[in-house]
DNA sequence: TTAATAGTCTACTTGTTTGGTATAGATTAT
DNA sequence: ATAATCTATACCAAACAAGTAGACTATTAA
């Protein structure tokens, strides 16, 4: 399962895709219609934030905005982004890897070619799916 | 992340599974030759009885052994078992389905759709890797 | 220039899960 | 009977998840 704090933030940036180059929006508001506790949320803009995805302003008028562009930003770096690693073993992820310590030979795994199979596919679904994709479905769905 | 429970409950069913209908195992070979904790091992191996997939034998010559065929046990089995659902989020999956707490429209999430093909995509990979599958492929590869 | 607005930082809390360990008990072959 | 095995119950420490509290800093409008 993927953290609530991964889910809040794919539903933070939808949001916040959806007024894409509208000007900052408040994490008040975010937080009210996203039904996301206010003051978890803004730790999780906050990481957002630091990873250059959104941009803020302080005092009156500001708030939060998303700096890259909707099709830039995809579900596969969100998660890594909040949630680590994508993969389900150890020795099959990207950039993280660690070997198995109960491992007695990586090269003959049969267990680790399955899940290695599993996040193949998984990523490659993840990378295609962007916050434009996302709310381009949700319109068509209506 | 699949749980270390259900990483030695793969290692110690392909162990088991190259000796299918050669007699019951004794936990300590395993636990040894696995690299397995082996108090931990016997709570994963009484698990795997209970669910019906292995069975044991008590005082001496006894041990643990398979009564499923290695073709009948599959990873997605073993993972739902001792990890629970293998969906992303508790909306997507098959038997404990759970609504998001957050979500305004579940009908309409772009979100949920993702993750909807994430679950289809891995289930199905899963299902079809069997201990069969795999041991086959360990002597393969070797 | 000061009050109100709005994001930022540090620290804490509470409950659950993970990955075990310890001890004692029940069964069975010899 | 007794030694070899699995079984059951209980416990434990560390990490993580999901949040909360409160002080602090930056901006801007009046």
């Amino acid at each position: 399962m993927i953290s609530k704090k991964t889910k809040y933030a794919l539903n933070a940036l939808v949001h916040l895709g959806k007024k894409y180059e509208q000007g900052p929006v408040l994490i008040s508001l975010i937080s009210e219609e996203e039904n996301i506790p206010q003051k978890f949320l803004e730790a999780i803009l906050l990481d957002l934030k630091n990873a250059g995805i959104l941009a803020s302003k302080k005092g009156k008028g500001g708030g939060y905005y998303l700096i890259k562009s909707p099709n830039d930003v995809n579900v596969a770096d969100v998660m890594r982004l909040l949630d680590g690693p994508i993969a389900l073993l150890p020795c099959v992820t990207y950039k993280y890897y660690q070997r198995c310590e109960e491992c007695k030979d990586e090269e003959t795994c049969g267990i680790r070619d399955v899940f290695m199979a599993v996040r193949n596919e998984t990523v490659q679904i993840l990378k295609q799916s962007t916050l434009a994709t996302i709310i381009r479905k949700e319109s068509i769905t209506l």
